[in-house]
This record gives structure tokens, sequence and C-alpha cells, in this order.
DNA sequence: TATGAATGAGGGTTCATTCAT
DNA sequence: CATGAATGAACCCTCATTCAT
């Protein structure tokens, strides 16, 4: 059985991704999750704990994502992590939108400053280590770059664009980075 | 000399920006503007009106800055729509500012919802319209695909990275996109 | 016609000096006020300012009890400084109890801590000043038992004994200090 | 080995002293005794009873300091009660702390009045058993004068005055009272 | 004895908004 | 146009106390 306390991350995880941070009251989330005030901060110190607490448990999340794959060449490994991205962004949708949620907004931010930026910290290191073996001069363009495609597509995915051809936009991202590899392998010929 | 209801939207632009919609109170907009409650409830029906305000003065804003060029060749216009952003996204900072912690707040979002919608419509439009002119077929993706990379690189340059090669990634993307209407009619030959 | 403010301050003051301040609660203050929280918050920072302010209202008060009778010889001069305190004492009994209950609570203490001290340092060096003129040399001992006294009784009377002979204990106070004076004019001769 | 009910007795004392009873909180105490809440609500029904409890021991305590030394002369008698005072004033500064932190506040005042009244006349009734064998006729007021004495120096010196002559006041005392009885006994003669 | 999860009332404070002047 | 007093609901948080284990 859920203890109380899963039961109070869980409502506030949709909550915040559904409202906002600074939207969702503590009585918002008692009253969801069927409990009490006092128990709420028997357990978590503050509401900004809360957030602490869960958005810690997205980046371990996201951070196992990552992990692996580190067997295969470069381009299919960029391949798959484009993959396991869109999935995810399907599958979870509201755990990225809690991220766009909770990371834009200035208040908020400011509580996950460390966070937000050792998170992408590793991020970035993680897909350099991919470009590096591409092209190990340009790589961490490269990887500022890839990062940006797809920051971009899920903003635009999740909060610009009413309709959004993501299966098409998933097919060319795919297409364009999976011969990367080959450009090592079997380099240009003059 | 300004209206001091053109005070009262400059200092709200400007706190909205640095700490949010919901963080930023009628007080603190009055203190900055140096101005009682009852004048900013003369001038706006309520705090929401002020941000729809701000919010339709900014995209006019944005509208102006894409309706010139058109004239040119469909690469250079891209060009020099690159140019344009990344001229703003430095020197107008704050409004980018503004419109991240705006439209992706659930909150300030909803109150948006129309102008946001019409704002991308906008821009998808004239976008896409250069890009029919390089690739009919694919103009609808390379549009989405362009401004995926556009949103991506502001966000990760106001609120992702700490630093960010902001000039060296223009340079990346203009080399890209300079050479695509030659790349169509002239194609080049090994 | 007594500004809504005033009777914010009137009240706060009695019901500090019945229950305490951090028995009185601002629900408590505006109900008796017959006022909204709104309107304290308004004119008060926080409660704790309420506070500040009333003490240094009682400051003053009292500062303005001890300037008057500078002209009269030492002896004298204390005699109408005691028959003053009691005569307070018995008039505006809450305001004293106010400061007991305020000051002796580590937590308002701590708030008035420089109030206190200021004022404490001012009573010493008024009530120094006459015993100067009586015996320079014993002059400072004389005043912290001269005030100790006096504190003492205010306390006994207020709050440990049911049933106090106030003014016994000031016929005899000032029987003690009524003759100091001719110590000064009439030197005990060898 | 020490009780864990005797340790949270020792840990609320010292709390209540130094922040106040009101301020102290269940959790507080639990915390710095590092005992469980439950704990201590098995050994005691309330918050409150552990005040009562402390007070009635401290009690006690001041209690057996009053009773030794009956067999001695008057003038003794006083001396030897001022210095058991000043020497427990400064060795056990908290308890007299606490006192005052808990009879000069409303609240907590309420809860120990029967005590606080039964102390105080036990005390006056000792030291008017002392001044009744120098001056019968005045015995009662000299007992409030010497109280009241004894009360504004423990206050001012704990929580008026910064810095407090307390040894040279002690001295004060001393040379007042000791030459009592035999002042009457054998008045001085010229 | 001993724990700590759980409650619910109440604490101080903030804030968008209204309105008499 | 302009002020700022006034409202009341909502917010985050604290706390004494209870109770199943």
């Amino acid at each position: 059985m859920k203890t109380k306390k899963e039961k109070v991350l869980e409502v506030a995880s949709r909550l915040f991704a559904e409202q906002g941070f600074e939207k969702t009251s503590m009585a918002n989330i008692c009253e969801a999750a069927n409990v009490s005030k006092g128990l709420v901060y028997h357990h978590f110190k503050s509401k900004n704990e809360i957030l602490l607490e869960i958005f810690s448990s997205t980046t371990r999340h996201m951070m196992e994502m990552n992990e692996s794959g580190t067997e295969e060449v470069a381009g299919n490994r960029i391949v798959s992590l484009i993959e396991r991205i869109f999935s995810q962004l399907e599958h979870n949708r509201f755990l990225y939108q809690l991220n766009v949620n909770v990371m834009f907004q200035p208040s908020s931010r400011k509580l996950l400053k460390t966070q937000i930026q050792e998170r992408a910290s590793i991020l970035f290191t993680s897909v350099n280590s991919i470009f590096d073996e591409i092209d190990p001069e340009k790589s961490e363009l490269l990887s500022y770059m890839f990062i940006a495609e797809i920051d971009g597509i899920v903003l635009d995915y999740l909060s610009v664009f009413d309709t959004y051809p993501l299966h098409a936009i998933k097919e060319l991202l795919i297409k364009k980075y999976e011969n990367l590899n080959t450009g090592i392998e079997h380099p240009t010929i003059p």
C-alpha cells in the first residue's frame, strides 16, 4: 500500500504540473490527497521542500533514462536517445509539463537553481560525450544545438502549438542524426 | 512626457519579467511606478488586464519585426530573420524573459491563450511562407523545426545554461540556412 | 473623532496588558477594534510593529513625567518623583502592567531590546542626576538602589501580592528620602 | 542514570527560561530531550502540567533555602538570607530567569496563580518573622520593603540593565541590615 | 515505556479589489 | 485624474494533543 507521504508527492506533482507551483495551495494538495495539513507538514518542512523533493526525483528519473545505451556507436546512441526522449514525452507528458512550469517561473526557479544547473550540466556532458566521437572539434556547438532542438520541440509541443506533428518531427530529427557516425567510418573522399 | 498609464505598463512589464506575474503584486507595481492603487484601477480593470495589454503590445512589437524584408530571396530572408531575432534577444532580453515567464505558467497562460495561439499562428505562417519558396513539400516540417531551434536556443540561453555561446550558435544557424535557396536552385555539383 | 489607527493602538495596548503579547492574536485585536485584518496591516507592517509603536509611545509618556520638577532641591525632587510614580501606578495601572508583561517575556523583550536599554539608561541618568547633588561619591549605587526599590514595589504590587499596602509603602519611601538634601545643607559635624 | 522524565523536566526548564513558556513548543522539548512526543504525553498530561511540576519543584528548592538559619539573631539571619539569595542568583541564574518569565506573563501566570500566592505568602511570613524580632510594630512594612528591594534588584539585574553592580549592591544591602538588631538593642551612642 | 503518524484549529500575513473623498 | 483607507478571502505554517503500534 502506498504511504500517505507518497500519495502527497504524487498529488502535488500532478497539481504543480496542471496549475503551476504558485497557484497550487497547500489546501489544494491536502484536499486532493485526502490528508490534513498537519500531516503534510509532518513529512515536509515546507511547500518549497515538496517541490525540491519532486524535482530531484524527476532528475533521477531522467538520469536513468540517459544512462542506458553507452555501448552502441555514436549515431545509434543519438538515435536511441531521441527515441527515448520522444517516448517519455508522450507517455509522461505531465512530467515534462511539470518541468516547464516550474523551471521557467522566477519564484520556483530560484528554489531549484542549483538542481537546474546540475541537471543541465549532466545532460550537456552526456550529450557532448556522444558528439565527441563524431566531431571532437565541433562537439560543443553540436551539443548545444542538439539540446536546443530537443528543448524547442518539447516546448512547442507542450505550450505553443495547439496541434503538433510530433512524429514527423521525430522522424526528421532521426534522419538528420542517424548517419552522423558513418561520417567517421566512411569519411567523404574527395 | 510619459503618461502615468505608460509608466505603469513599463514598470509592470519589468516586474512581471523579473518576478513573474503571480509574484508581482499590485502594491509592488504602484510603489515602483510611484502611483496610487486608485489610479491603476482607474486605467485598468484588473491586474489581468494589465498583463493582456502588455502582451498584445509585445505581440505588435514582434510582428513589426517580422514584416520587414519580404522583398529578398528566401535564404536571405531567413538569415535576416535570424539576425533580427538574435539582436532582439540580446538588446531586449527582458522582453523575451517576460514572454517565457508568462507563457509557460498555467495561470497566466490561460489568460493569454487566444493571444498566444494567434501569435504562434502568425509566426508560423510567416516562417512557412519563406520555406515554401525553398521546398514546398517539406516547408511545414522545416518551419516547425526552425521555430523549435529558435525557441530552444532562446530558452537555453535565458533559463537553462549559465553561460551560453550565443554568437557561435547564431553563426552555426546562419551557415545552415544561408545556402538553402541556392541549394535548391543550384545544387552543388561534385 | 478617533481614527481607526488610534483605535487599533488603544485596543492592542489593552489586550497586550491583559493577555500578554503572544497570547493576543491579530484576530483578537481586529474583533475588539471592530476593523478588518487588512486595515490593521494597512497601518502596521506587522504585529511586532504595533508593539514597537505602543512601547515607544509609553516611553515618551514616561519621559515627560520625569522632565518636570528640575528646579527644586534634590530631596524634594526625589519626593515629587516618588509621588508622580505612585500616582501613575494607580491611575494608569494598565500601562505598568503592559510594561511588565512585555519586558519580561523573552520573545517580546527581544523585539524591544534597544528601546528597553535606552529607556533604562535615560531613567538611570535622570535619577542619578538627583543623587549627584546629595552624595556624588555614592550617587551611582544610591540610584541603582532607588530604582530597584521602585521596580520591586511596582512588581510586588502588580504581580506578587494579592493585597499590597501601597500607600504605607509610599509614605515609608518618602520619609526615607525627604531629608536627604538636608544632608547637604547641614552636613554632619564631627 | 537520569530517567527520561527527569531529562524532560530539565530540558523544559531550560527552554522555558530561555524562550518563555509560550514560545517553547512540545516539539522543541522533545527534540532537545531526544524523546518522542508520545513519551512526554505518557509522563505529563499536558504542556501546562510540565510547567506546574517545574514550578512546584523550584518552589521546594527556594523553601529549603529559607528554612536554614533560624537559630541566629535577626540581623544575622537577614544577612545570611541576603547572602544566600545573591549566591543563588549568580549560581542558578537561569532558575530566577524562569521565574521571571513565567510569573509575569498573564497566560502562564494564570496557571500558577495558586502556587505563586502560596509561595509569596510563605516568603512573606518567613521574612516577617525576622523583622518581628527587630521592630514588631513596623515589621510588616519593613518586610514588604525588604522583599521589594530584593525583587527589584533581581529584576534590574536580569532584565533591565546591561551591566549591573551586583556585588556592590549586595554589600550596600548587607551594611544596611546587619546592624538592625543591634540598632535596637544597643542604639549607637555618640 | 516508547514511537511518530495524524489531526484540526488557529496563528500571522498578503493581496486584488472597492469606494468615499 | 488621483488618493489611500478599508475589506475579506486565501495563503503558508505551527502546535498541542491523540492514538495505533
